[in-house]
RNA sequence: GGUCGCGUAGCUCAGCUGGAUAGAGCAUCUGCCUUCUAAGCAGACGGUCACAGGUUCGAAUCCUGUCGCGAUCACCA
């Protein structure tokens, strides 16, 4: 039983013996620094069931609990807070139960469980990945590896948007000027190599609109007429009616994209169970709406246009199927959720990692599903997020004002490489090794800038600024973790199963250890909330914990035998906690830097 | 205009279902490297929690309104 829950009966029998009250629920905080003691119970809710004064209950409280609970050693009353001062042993017995748990924390997912399908990433095939899918991906992957370790099963999964106007644009502009050039050809990774032809058309587009408007045509017409435009939507004809070179010269380019992608994916860490393509879903979700407008979800217009009413809900009437017959993106989410559940029937529940600038449209989805009755559409989240905008403003493609994300982590890993370099570390070290090391302090620095942040947040991406080593960051953790692996090294015995049995403990100690006990909680926080950055402000105040610990506590030069391998012990534990929570972030943590 | 989100120190951010004197980092200033990694530690300075009401023992937190910023309201995706 765990030491709230403790505190929690013990308080409600204390009530119901003294005052012959019942209290619903007991609310307890960490204690103040300032304050003598470890748990606090606030007195003033109980002031609805027992009449008197908060301070005498307080006492009356404490000196019950003091008489009736082991772990309970001595209290102090101020104003209406009552202080508790837990046992050393308490939290000795705590520490003995966890340090040889392999994940503590986690929670071993249940094999009849449901799973949660986690969809994040979701490229075009146009263009590379920037720093905007940077964001996507992370939250993504961590999201997932929470959700994982609070104990459900999880398929990762993305859809990847390689069909429409716009890919075609990058196809018509190769298949123009591009001279049979290939990533092999060139050097370049494919999707870098797609994202330049992409570029190329929107150059070659407005040249052609400037060259109509000066022959006399609107800015209007210019945009209609101009020939490159009227070429790439023919191909998209072409393509739809499955036109056999179109189609090979699509299969061609999109290859070289994902070959990119997989290596952009690679370095950043992240990885998929399955992938979904849109040109194989684009079409789904019209028997569905057939099937909704049997049932009268959805009602069909004079035109022939089917939608489905939401007012009763406070929003629009929304279409869901072209007077054409033909199909709109609701249509394809429709159809495609549906699908996902058919191929994983164990799959009660979504997420969908998209930007906020689609909110009203999973809004929407997910109130279409649940009319349409499927169990699972109860489960289902938009794990929604700000945009990430630079100092110069928002990121165009088009513009070139993106900060592709591969140039980005080679830039992180340098300038780690830069700092270290300054502060002399790693000397002693091959080049390969240190490479490494660059690049998982680069990548933790850039992982932890952005997942440190509320989700529903946006960002201001300052590249100067984000790459900061000190206070609340990735490479200060890290930091901290090679500094215990250090120790460990010098600790010259096993740490884990040896026992340490009696021995006080030091003030900076218990906080460490309450730091700890509060790790399984945070993850499951973190999974209901969907909120990677409770585990990332959770490792930074552990960390600040044990740094504190580390300077004012000496570990080797401890008075007594048994202190000193308790404090290796302590710093073993902690060294697993960072590494483990940093798992869940997807930040990799060095044995040295 | 309707809807949704955000607004906390000069800057970047925490603040759990309401609780004690609102917390960190950066920046500025003071100390601490002859013992385990100073990418660190200890401290100082810095606040009208956008504004105004309300709810109550108690509000940064909940409710209402106002202002500012952003997104969104296509037979686009």
């Amino acid at each position: 039983m765990s030491l709230h829950q403790i505190i929690t009966d013990n308080v409600k029998k204390a009530i119901q013996e003294l005052y012959e009250a019942t209290l619903e629920s007991v609310e307890l905080q960490a204690t103040r620094k300032e304050f003598e003691g470890d748990i606090t119970v606030v007195v003033f809710p109980m002031l609805r069931v027992v009449k008197g004064n908060p301070v005498q209950i307080g006492e009356a409280v404490g000196k019950y609990l003091v008489e009736n609970v082991i772990e309970i050693e001595g209290y102090n009353v101020v104003k209406g807070f009552l202080n508790l001062v837990i046992s050393d042993s308490y939290y000795l017995n705590f520490f003995a139960e966890i340090k040889g748990v392999k994940q503590y924390g986690f929670v071993a997912p249940a094999e009849d469980g449901k799973a949660v399908m986690v969809e994040y990433s979701s490229p075009n095939t146009n263009k590379p990945l920037h720093l905007g899918h940077i964001r996507n991906n992370l939250l993504g992957y961590a999201v997932a590896e929470i959700i994982k370790a609070s104990g459900k099963k999880v398929y990762k999964t993305q859809i990847i948007n390689d069909r429409g106007i716009h890919i075609c644009k990058s196809m018509i502009a190769w298949q123009k000027f591009g001279n049979g050039e290939t990533p092999e050809s060139t050097g370049l990774k494919g999707d870098k190599l797609v994202g330049n032809y992409y570029v190329k058309f929107d150059k070659i587009y407005k040249e052609e609109i400037t060259k109509l408007i000066d022959e006399g045509k609107t800015e209007e017409e210019a945009k209609k007429e101009a020939p490159i435009l009227i070429e790439a939507q023919e191909m998209l004809r072409k393509w739809e009616a499955g036109d056999a070179k179109v189609v090979e010269l699509w299969k061609m380019m999109n290859g070289w994209v994902y070959e990119g992608f997989d290596q952009t994916y690679n370095t950043l860490g992240v990885d998929f169970d399955s992938y979904y393509y849109e040109s194989n879903t684009y079409l789904l979700g019209k028997d569905n709406i057939e099937e909704g407008l049997v049932s009268g979800v959805f009602f069909k217009k004079e035109d022939g246009s089917v939608w489905c009413d939401l007012t009763d809900e406070g929003l629009d009437e929304k279409l869901v199927l072209r007077s054409d017959g033909t199909a709109v993106y609701m249509t394809q989410d429709i159809g495609t959720a549906i699908q996902r559940v058919k191929d994983n029937p164990d799959v009660g529940g979504m997420i969908y990692t998209v930007g906020n600038e689609q909110d009203y449209h999973f809004k929407v989805l997910f109130l279409i599903l649940k009319k349409l009755g499927y169990d699972w559409a109860e489960n289902l989240h938009h794990l929604s997020y700000g945009m990430v905008d630079l100092p110069s403003g928002k990121m165009k493609s088009r513009e070139g004002t993106v900060v592709d994300a591969d140039d980005l982590i080679v830039e992180m890993a340098k300038t780690a490489e830069d700092i270290s370099k300054d502060l002399g570390k790693l000397d002693g070290y091959s080049d390969i090794e240190k490479a490494e090391v660059y690049k998982t302090i680069g990548l933790g620095a850039l992982k932890y800038y952005i997942l440190k942040v509320d989700p529903k947040k946006r960002i201001l991406f300052n590249p100067e600024e984000s790459v900061d080593f000190q206070g609340n960051t990735g490479p200060f953790i890290q930091y901290t973790y090679a500094r215990i692996q250090a120790i460990l090294r010098k600790a010259d015995f096993d740490w884990k199963t040896s026992a340490v049995t009696n021995i006080s403990l030091h003030g900076k100690e218990k906080e460490l250890i309450k730091q700890i006990e509060l790790f399984p909680e945070v993850i499951q926080n973190a999974a209901t909330e969907l909120s990677p950055a409770i585990i990332a402000n959770y490792s930074y105040d552990l960390v600040k914990a044990y740094n504190s610990f580390f300077q004012n506590v000496s570990i080797f030069g401890a008075d007594t035998e048994e202190q000193k391998l308790f404090r290796v012990q302590l710093s073993g534990v902690v060294g697993d906690v960072i590494k483990h929570a940093f798992e869940l972030l997807g930040i990799n943590v060095p044995e040295r830097m």
